[in-house]
Order: structure tokens, then sequence, then C-alpha cells
DNA sequence: TCTATACGACACTCGTCAGTTCCGAAACCA
DNA sequence: TGGTTTCGGAACTGACGAGTGTCGTATAGA
């Protein structure tokens, strides 16, 4: 799905004439994509707002996208997912957890959130937005506090009896409600009290 | 805030004439006014839709709101807030927690839900909008749980160390992401997983 | 009864935006 | 070099929606 953009290519068989489609462009507009729906929510960010940001012309976008929908979805589905296999391990979950709070980790969840929120709203009725926002957004972060709280278990430190479904999700969505429900600012300070207050009281292991 | 229709006319120093504006058509209004926003957003929802669901003119709404965005305001800012005082009290935390979980109250909860994921992306940009929602339908729900737990804290039941603030969005937060996030319905048993499986043990209380 | 207003219903204006088309210039290929 | 396509830019079309005005009817006070 994330090379929707190259298929017809690929498929084609025709050896086109002409000039060529400068496809190095085509993440410099998706990115600007994602800068207008961060601040502006689908329905506010226009085709127009897009082009002006990636400075080029709109003809130039629907060449390239059937409609605004489309680029919308090809946007977030070509958004890099967070680290998929740099996850830290220092040995024990808190360092673990505190350790996966990086400076721009944080800085660009924020951003992936305001993307969400662009489209919450388009998500309960359009399962396209919803499956795209949930697999690139969503799932990665929670299938790495999976991964980290599962470590925990194997090593012992944690019991087995725990609900690691759920517990994933403790840092996610209390993060997403301060941000987008509260309009807080979410700061590495903010996800340290989480882990020490909340995920890893509720993992049976002391706060320190 | 909430009585914003009303004000003009106690203002107002002349007795009108003619026909009486029929103020009891105002909740049906408002309440048409929040159903297409938690079904729609804000900005899918038109004015012609409110009217028609209402079964009122469109120049009635404008007659009595200056603009869609005040209507909207008006009716986020006039909902009944979930029950200020009717707090349980069963002796426990687990008990008070539990009973609290009606299945009237989900269902509505649910409602409100919806109802601020059509107003997310405009949060951001409207404080007017912000303070509304945030007012009416998060503040309320946060407040009820930290009543609850700083009881258990006043019983000896729970330690005083424990955060209330931040652990009272647990719960919310978790409800607000399955259902907005997830896209997955929030019902009585998933509230009695985050209690047993997340905020008891977090606050140091051992799992039934 | 007379006048003024509210009512629902509908037509209308006006701005905005998705999507299309045209332009001159540039780039690719035969 | 000439035909074909892309480029950024801008004008254009068509639909849709916020807000207004009008019409016939209903209801209030004078």
């Amino acid at each position: 799905m994330s090379d929707t953009t190259l298929s017809e290519e690929d498929v084609d068989p025709t050896p086109r004439l002409g000039r060529k489609r400068d496809h190095s462009r085509d993440p410099e507009i998706l990115a600007a994509a994602l800068d207008i729906l961060a601040e502006k929510g689908y329905e506010r960010m226009t085709v127009d707002m897009v082009a002006t940001r990636a400075r080029a012309g709109k003809a130039t976008l629907y060449r390239r996208w059937p409609s605004k929908a489309e680029l919308v979805i090809d946007a977030v589905a070509c958004m890099k997912s967070t680290h998929p296999a740099d996850l830290p391990d220092t040995g024990s979950l808190r360092g673990d957890l505190v350790a996966n709070i990086k400076a721009p980790a944080v800085k660009d969840g924020e951003r992936k959130l305001r993307i969400m929120a662009g489209m919450v709203s388009l998500m309960s009725e359009s399962p396209e937005f919803a499956d795209a926002a949930r697999s690139v957004i969503v799932e990665p972060r929670a299938a790495a506090l999976r991964t980290l709280i599962r470590r925990a278990i194997d090593r012992g430190e944690v019991t087995p009896d725990v609900d690691v479904h759920v517990l994933a999700q403790v840092i996610p969505s209390m993060t997403a409600y301060k941000s987008l429900m509260l309009g807080q600012a979410v700061d590495r300070e903010y996800i340290i009290t989480l882990v020490d207050e909340v995920l890893l009281p509720a993992l049976g292991l002391p706060a320190p």
C-alpha cells in the first residue's frame, strides 16, 4: 500500500514518452500534506495549501493522486513508522521505558497525535482513513511497549499474570488524552511521571 | 455561560411586541445539534441538517444564535453534566468504581466522546470550543474519579502518596483511546478490566 | 381588530474549495 | 529538431454550505 505511487509505473506496459515525472518531489508533497493536516485537520486543509507549501502546482498533485482523500491516505501510510527495531535494552523495565523517551521521539509523537486529531472525526466514517492512521501511528507504538513489557516478564522482573495488551496502552492513551483533550503539552517529564506513578505500580513494581 | 440564550431577554428594556419566541424549542434544537455533531463532526455538520432534524426552519435557528459556531458552543455548554452529586459510596474503592459504571452512563459517555471527537481539530485553534468541551465533558468525569480516590485515601484504603490527579485520568483516557483511536466499543466489562488490571494495582490495591 | 413578531418552508446570494484546463517553459526521446 | 509529457502558475467550473430574505400562517399585545 505504501508504494501506491509507483504501482502504475510497474504495471504500465508502454515506455512513456516526454518529460519524466519527478518522483523525488513526492516526499516533499506528502510531508507538506501531513504538516497542514496536523495544523488544520482534514476538513480545513485545502489542496491549494498543500501545493503552495510544497512549492508545486495543484495540477502536479492531481497528476499523482486522484483526490484529496487519496493524497492524505497515502501521506499517512507513507509516514516513517517509529523506530521498528531500535528498542533499548537496559536490563530493567524502567530503564527501557525511560530510554525509549528520546527528545525527538516525543516531538515526533506530538506531531503524530496532531495528525490523528485531524482525522478522528473521519475515522469513524471511513475505514480507509482509520486503517491508515492506526497501522502507522497507533499500532507501532503499542507494539513497542508490548515488547518491552513482555521482555520484563521473560526476565522475571514482572509477573506473567498482568494484562500486557491493556497495560501497553496506558502511556499512549494518557499522552493522547493530555494532548488532545486537555490541550496540554506532553514532555519527557510527564511521560516519566506516567511510568513511575501509573505503569510500573500497575505492574507490581515499586516506584523509585 | 449556559444561559446565553436568555441573557438578551433579561437585559432587553422593551417589553417586545407580537408573537413570543417559543423557548421550549431550544432544547430540541440543541439536542439535534449535538446528535449531528456526534455523528458527523463540526465541519461536516450543516445548519440545514440541524434545522431539519429539529423540525425547525433555518431562520428560526439564526433568530436565536448568530452563527453555527455559537450554536454549537451553546449546545455543548448546555449539555447536562454527568451526575453532579450522586456518587456511590459502597465503602470500598472498587465497589465505588464499579457502582459508578451504570449502563446509561456508559452509553452517555460514548456519545460525549463522539461529540469531543467532532471538535478535537477545532479545539486546538479555538479556545472557546475547547473550554466548552472540557468544562462540560472532560472535567466533571475527572472530578468524580478524583473524589472517589480521595475518599479511599481518607478511609485509609489507599496510601496518600499516590498522584491522584494523574491516576484519575486513567479510566477517561483509556476509554477515549479505545473508542476514538482504536474504534472499538467501550462496554462495562472493559471498564471493569481497567479498574482491576490498571487502576487498582497502580494504587497498590490487590486485584480480586 | 390591528400591528408586530415568530413560525416553517423555500429561494436566493456569496464565498470557498475540489477538481479541470490552459499557459509558457523545461526535459526527454526519436 | 519536433512531438510528447512534466513542470509551476493561474484561471476556470461546479457543487456545496453559511447566512439572508420572503411568503403565508400562527400568536401575542394594544
